[in-house]
RNA sequence: UGGGCUGUAGCCAAGCGGUAAGGCACCAGACUUUGACUCUGGCAUGCGCUAGUUCGAAUCUAGCCAGCCCAG
């Protein structure tokens, strides 16, 4: 029998997925990672009730379940990183972080360590055998409102035959709930999780600003130059941001830019966000590709973002000045849109896909 | 002191005799395994003050007050 490795956050989808891997005649361990302590009581008791709710789930069916304290990993590879960010006006994504070193990176650690052939996790995704790419790939997930992909692009590829998503062949969410319903776990009207999981009131500010130097004060500025008022700091605003800039104008403002070295915000109306061309670098492939020819895709720039037609090229030798002096392995890639993007935001990440909602890859804006 | 201009919500601002646009901010929701964006709803019985003209005034008139500019 085949062991599997699942991973519970205690929530609706990661519960019903072990209830579907047991059916399908796997040999299923539970495991929950702690990968934060919560800043308060109120926190500590949240996350402990989850790791609560995923044993309980696990008792039910008569499976082990297994609690890994992640969170020094967690610490040092997620919530630094997402303060690196936006020391340098990035904006990172965590969960993509998240997911490369913890969940599809420790925890693979963790399976070998006890065993497993697989791991599974209740992410809203595809993985099959490709005949077209001779390999195994991610897909996008036939619930194509939550699909989850994009934040799966930085799994290595030959670990995609070790990776089961038991929800992959479900159209909604609703089906799920109905089997946890079914099968009476208390966890089925769980409320679906959202927010940053190490930010759980939503306002990543105050989490910076415990955690960093005080910020500068600068000017918010038009593109010309004209100084329009002050910024509390450059970790408050993000590309495309409308809310929280503090300034009346006749039409709406919208940053279009955070200047690092003068410290200034550049706001500009709607129009000035678009653009038709973004670098790209700490790319990983899905699937072997000849890099030499540009690539046309569909690619994504943010999460819910629909996908747009692109061509990727590869920049070894044609890099912009600005990106030169580089670890010649880290290649760049330089996506150009059909259509003009809104807001490309570098630290969000853009991924690939063809036609058939095949991930190809994915990277870093820069 | 004389001349000119301005005074509408916390801020910016339209309106120019027919019963207070819009933007920003704010509040409440929706959406959301990132940050944003987006969507829905809320937000001035009142237009510097006082009197007057009028069926009707933020809009016209007079006086007063405040701020800004120019001149001396």
């Amino acid at each position: 029998m085949k062991r599997v490795l699942l991973g519970m956050s205690g929530g609706v989808d990661s519960s019903v997925s072990a209830i579907l891997l047991q059916k399908q005649g796997y040999e299923v361990i539970g495991a929950t990672m702690k990968l934060w302590c919560g800043a308060n009581k109120q926190e500590k008791e949240k996350n402990e009730k989850s790791i609560q709710d995923a044993k309980h789930v696990c008792e039910k069916l008569g499976i082990e379940h297994y609690v890994f304290d992640a969170q020094k990993e967690f610490e040092k590879y997620v919530i630094d990183d997402f303060i690196e960010q936006y020391k340098n006006a990035k904006t990172p994504n965590p969960c993509i972080e998240c997911n490369k070193k913890i969940k599809f990176g420790y925890f693979f650690d963790k399976a070998d360590e006890l065993n497993c052939d697989y791991i599974a996790t209740g992410h809203y995704a595809r993985i099959e055998y490709s005949e077209k790419y001779n390999q195994y790939v991610l897909r996008k997930s036939s619930e194509e409102k939550k699909d989850q992909s994009y934040f799966l692009y930085t799994i290595p590829r030959e670990k995609l035959n070790k990776i089961i998503f038991p929800l992959q062949d479900f159209t909604s969410k609703g089906e799920i709930r109905k089997i946890a319903q079914k099968n009476n776990l208390e966890v089925a009207d769980k409320k679906d999780s959202q927010e940053i999981c190490f930010i759980p009131d939503n306002c990543y500010q105050n989490f910076l600003e415990n955690r960093m130097n005080k910020q500068k004060e600068g000017n918010i500025i038009l593109r010309n130059g004209e100084i329009l008022g002050k910024h509390k700091g450059l970790i408050n605003y993000t590309i495309g941001q409308r809310k929280g800039i503090g300034i009346s104008y006749k039409e709406p403002l919208y940053v279009i830019e955070l200047n690092q070295e003068k410290n200034e915000v550049i706001v500009g109306s709607e129009s000035e966000l678009y653009s038709k061309k973004l670098f790209a670098d700490s790319i990983n492939w899905q699937i072997e590709l000849d890099r030499k020819q540009d690539l046309k895709c569909f690619t994504k720039i943010r999460y819910r973002a629909k996908e747009a037609e692109a061509v990727v090229r590869m920049m070894k030798n044609e890099s912009p000045e600005k990106y030169k002096n580089r670890n010649s392995e880290n290649e760049i890639l330089q996506i150009e849109f059909k259509e003009p993007q809104r807001a490309i935001t570098k630290g969000q990440s853009v991924v690939f896909y063809d036609e058939n909602g095949v991930v190809l890859g994915g990277g870093k804006i820069l």
